[in-house]
DNA sequence: TGACATGACTAATATCCTTAGTTAGCCTAA
DNA sequence: TTAGGCTAACTAAGGATATTAGTCATGTCA
């Protein structure tokens, strides 16, 4: 044997990412990748650090994906609604690619991998980039970013698992919440003018 | 063999919760908990219904430890000092209990598991009887719940989870959170009066 | 006292991940 | 051109896990 099928790593990934997204994170097995792509499981040794490095790759991957995803929703907007766009994008992006986007956590230290941890960092900063164009200042822009990634990260999360109970007018949940946040965003960037 | 080691239900759900809480919950294997009760794996299935059902009890004691940490948190405070309270009483318990705290999520539909759903929904149903003795109307109080939990949960598994990078400043940022979400929530209990 | 439920056990299977060692095919440098 | 080395497949084997099936000692209760 050892004729080769001609898998590269893209093909690893692209398989992980359409299992992952189709079947959920952990569906994303070596075995089930292996499979997919018509190769043995310790196969996928020659292009992966076994289970953690095939997450790994899928975690940068989602995060290249991300960035993409924001950069078009936001375009040419500014403030307010750029933000708006890229909450319903991000929804979007976690409806589309449940695999991608539960691989984002648990997250690296930044010096425990950094290219993975500025990978990650990149979507971040362009939502930074948005607070600060607002005229918000860095020590305040930190919080209210945190403050919009724990709210869409835990809705997304909550909604993905069912954990909002019954499902009636969460589409009017979402935009009521985003708004929320806006808000606040918005009073702290007329405060510091 | 076959001697009765007495082991109880609640000795089950201790140790599961005990393993769950220090290690995570992935680290709550049936294997895990068999050994530190000192039996066979095989024989927790005679106490629970497998890994699933082991889990399932862990949600339920979870929730009703939650519930009881929200009711003292509360205690005579009513309004934005509640919803302050709750939301604090709500990061220790996910730093104390994190197994306990990670089991809630997949959540059960209310119809495939109506025990569970409704433990689960008792912490939920305090913080709406918050909101509602602040005057705000159910059909906005929805929204706002969700908001909030969306916040709560989204923060504290992103904290969990390493997710916001440098972990500096951490606690303004929390409070900073909850804050703005409060904010929302004074207003609309001022519109609606 | 004897039947029965309880709650332990052993044995066996299935799915994973992982490591170690092997080998076929291709590329390149002497 | 050919020998060596690299790539990328493979088989074999081992270690967690969960789970099912079947067994058996112990204590209780009719």
């Amino acid at each position: 044997m050892g004729r080769k099928a001609g898998i590269t790593l893209e093909d690893v990934v692209e398989a992980a990412a359409s299992i992952a997204d189709r079947d959920g994170l952990e569906a994303a097995t070596l075995t089930a990748v292996a499979g997919e792509l018509g190769i043995k499981t310790p196969s996928l040794y020659n292009h992966v650090k076994g289970l953690s490095g095939m997450r790994r790759l899928l975690a940068i991957h989602g995060s290249q994906l991300l960035l993409k995803t924001f950069e078009e929703a936001v375009g040419d907007l500014e403030g307010a609604e750029a933000l708006r766009s890229i909450a319903h994008a991000d929804r979007q992006f976690a409806r589309d690619h449940r695999g991608l986007y539960d691989s984002f956590l648990p997250a690296p230290k930044p010096d425990e991998d950094t290219e993975l941890y500025e990978a990650m960092a990149e979507p971040v900063l362009l939502v930074a980039h948005v607070l600060l164009d607002m005229g918000i200042p860095q020590s305040e822009a930190i919080h209210l970013i945190r403050a919009l990634r724990a709210l869409l990260h835990g809705f997304l999360d909550l909604e993905a698992k069912e954990g909002f109970g019954m499902p009636i007018g969460i589409d009017a949940s979402f935009d009521a919440s985003v708004e929320l946040i806006i808000t606040g965003i918005e009073a702290a960037a007329a405060t510091s003018k």
